[in-house]
DNA sequence: AGCCATGCACCG
DNA sequence: CGGTGCATGGCT
């Protein structure tokens, strides 16, 4: 769910660690890398996925989601899902809407392989291994 | 004890 | 003066 500072014109959207190491390519150089994710209208985006230094753990953030955002038209409350399509590893976004009175509910259903997340072998040994 | 949202200091 | 990168505080 996109917060405040999410959603503001800093351009930064703050990932869960658990998300972003479960959903994101490793990485271990702070530069992280540059993503490509496809919207559900088939429109794609360029995030720089990249980590800070927190405490003794990262803080993972996307960069450069503010023409996302505004195209979107995003703000603080509302939902943004990412998914994987495997084998492809393509990445697939949605949005849902805050707004509880009015369903707006988009979902992405791209119906392409079917898929949606899987590939991950190593799901009860613990945080996913680092370089 | 750790995470995450945000404040903020330093650097251009 | 604005942004990046980080630290801190509130909260779970």
């Amino acid at each position: 769910m996109l917060s405040a500072s999410d959603a503001g014109r800093i351009g930064r959207l703050v990932l869960p660690k658990k998300c972003a190491e479960a959903y994101f390519p490793p990485i271990s150089q702070p530069e992280g890398l540059p993503l490509r994710v496809q919207d559900s209208k088939g429109k794609e985006w360029i995030f720089q996925f990249r980590f800070w230094p927190n405490n003794n753990s990262r803080m993972y953030v996307l960069e450069g989601v503010t023409p996302c955002i505004q195209n979107m038209q995003l703000q603080a409350g509302d939902t943004v899902t990412f998914s994987r399509m495997e084998p492809e590893g393509k990445l697939v976004m949605g949005f849902r809407k805050a707004s509880s009175t009015s369903q707006s509910d988009q979902d992405n259903e791209t119906s392409q392989t079917g898929d949606g997340v899987s590939a991950n072998g190593d799901a009860d040994l613990g945080p996913s291994p680092l370089v």
